[in-house]
DNA sequence: TAACTTTCTTTACGCGCGTAAATTATTTGT
DNA sequence: ACAAATAATTTACGCGCGTAAAGAAAGTTA
């Protein structure tokens, strides 16, 4: 001990061995000390404290997680991260995280199912006291994501695949449809339904059923548009499918109701290609709305008026729910869904 | 070894152990398998398969990170992965470590000095063999910065702090700025150039001495309109600075450069709000260009003329000379710029 | 100050794996 | 078939930390 608290103050510290020799505290209070400050004598806490002033010592956090019953990891995963809607849900989950005292690692399925398992082994080597996971969807491995389930609390989020993990969290699809289809049909021209033909997500098919089953009650005819379309590039999607149904007139009414924003950005830039006037003044020739919320439909021409998810809530009512199930609370599976609210603009 | 060859075929393994044992092989000689399928003999390599084929056993990744000289692990830090254009260029690299048989780990400073510190605590913790680091810029802490390229093979890109780390690879600001600058002068009048007074990157004062430059050569006078607003909500700084720019009549031509497409973007948000027409056509009463080839400058109205990031060759760059340095290959630090290819659409 | 409680130190082991050295088994060349 | 070369096994230790148990020291109460 005599020689190590001689040691010269900037010789970098290597382990916690090292740093407790340093400060002249036993390294099993000096773990205890990092894993909860409060849980060591004032005393003790002050020494440990004028140690770390001197030396910036900090212990790994991988291997802490190694040997630990439980850990404060948590594992963040969203199917593609090049989407905003995805990466500013992500970047509101971390924060939340890190206020509750956990250690959020980010991951993306890059909207490909097989690396979507890759992340899944990943966060086992992790070991997470809990992962927030959107999975991609229809396209995920259905075997590999019950088995992580039942190995780590999951709780799922965005989108629900079956009743697996801890609980499901995510918006209220039904009532997203139902409430922009309303406020569609007594503000105009009843919508069209516009989507992709095989879409990724399950949330797009609750969509599209609340479309017609809203339409049926307003008695007004439904009429779905999909098409065609594979991969993630909603926009690309949007536009080309856009332009075909633009041209072959298969929109049956002025009014165009998006399945998510992603593709009504586009159907707006194949209108703006074809000089077709959108918004809801004289002028316009047609009408455009979406739903999501989606962090650029701010900044279309004409703004998209779209129903907007509640990312506050809903990762607010996720990350809250898991920590829940860490600390040992616990509940039944279920399903929250948080209602979206209208956001108006002059796209529709 | 008997009892365990035994052993049911579905119960869980535990750890590289239990799986040696149930493959009939050693420890060590599995564990060398796991870092080089080639180097055991085909015969004990086929054993092992057939194992795997069993009991879907996979390491520890951060286990073996804990002692190993060199590990295949590999840190990517972007400044804001809300950004599209990080995002895309962070995917981009993920995927060439992985083809490149290192495993990314992504990062996102989100924007905020002190967690981009907390990043590269974290990443030292990961033991990586190299990091893909796109530094904050201007409001990086360069202390921790310089200190952790100093423990840590680093490789900094899109944005250069002084000539930390082992090189450095980015887009060619300046050619950016005087080929587009270039581009309007030709095409019609001289361009203002619209920024943000305090920029975060140091990017954005490239550009703005590369516009002042061109306009010099070219013997036009250059006016540079600077406007208020911190943090990196860019789109709507555009917005509110384009309407007070539009509103008092800031711009002394009818083209305008902006320093980056989300500025950009805002600016088209603002001039679609006030009635000006964007565009090139008769009956346009403004010229709107920007610099990244965003995402998002595809889906416009009109769609953004812009200067395009070779994301691909940048991050391919990156991606090797990082790898390149892993692998031995001592080369003097360096800076690599490359040329952005101009994207004509239709806003300017 | 004695008796008690709390906290700390010591010691020891575990996590899941890398790695090195010495030994034994297998393959290869002839 | 035998020696040489190659590869696998055994043994042992290390990484950086968590955690448990027993004993010593410090703090508290009376």
């Amino acid at each position: 001990m005599e020689a190590s608290l001689r040691r010269l103050p900037m010789a970098r510290i290597k382990n916690m061995e090292e740093f407790a020799s340093v400060s002249g505290i036993s390294r099993p209070t000096v773990s205890k000390y990092f894993n909860d400050p409060e849980s060591v004598r004032p005393k003790t806490r002050a020494r440990i404290e004028d140690a770390l002033k001197l030396h910036d010592y900090r212990p790994n956090i991988y291997a802490m997680n190694q040997n630990r019953k439980l850990t404060k990891a948590v594992g963040i995963v969203v199917p593609l991260l090049v989407d905003p809607y995805f990466a500013e849900i992500a970047r509101n989950l971390e924060q939340r995280c890190i206020d509750a005292g956990y250690r959020p690692t980010l991951f993306s399925a890059h909207g490909d199912s097989a690396h979507e398992v890759e992340v899944l082994d990943s966060l086992r080597s992790l070991k997470p006291a809990g992962v927030l996971l959107a999975p991609l969807g229809r396209a995920s491995d259905h075997d590999v994501l019950e088995k992580f389930c039942a190995d780590v609390p999951t709780l799922l989020f965005d989108s629900s695949v079956e009743e697996f993990g801890l609980s499901f969290v995510g918006s209220d699809n039904r009532q997203f449809t139902t409430h922009i289809t309303d406020y569609l049909c007594r503000t105009g021209e009843p919508p069209c339904f516009f989507e992709m033909k095989t879409p990724a997500n399950p949330n797009a098919h609750r969509r599209r059923q609340a479309y017609l089953d809203a339409m049926q009650e307003f008695g007004q005819p439904a009429q779905v548009v999909s098409i065609e379309g594979e991969g993630w590039e909603f926009e690309e999607i949007g536009r080309i499918g856009g332009h075909k149904a633009l041209e072959e007139g298969l929109f049956s009414t002025n009014t165009i109701l998006c399945s998510n924003d992603r593709l009504a950005i586009g159907l707006l830039t194949a209108c703006y290609e074809r000089g077709v006037k959108v918004g809801r003044g004289e002028d316009c020739q047609i009408r455009v709305a979406g739903q999501d919320g989606h962090p650029h439909s701010r900044y279309t021409c004409p703004p998209l008026t779209t129903i907007s998810h509640d990312y506050d809530k809903v990762s607010q009512t996720a990350a809250d729910s898991l920590f829940a199930a860490i600390e040992g609370h616990v509940e039944p599976w279920k399903s929250t869904r948080i209602e979206g609210k209208l956001t108006l603009r002059d796209s529709a």
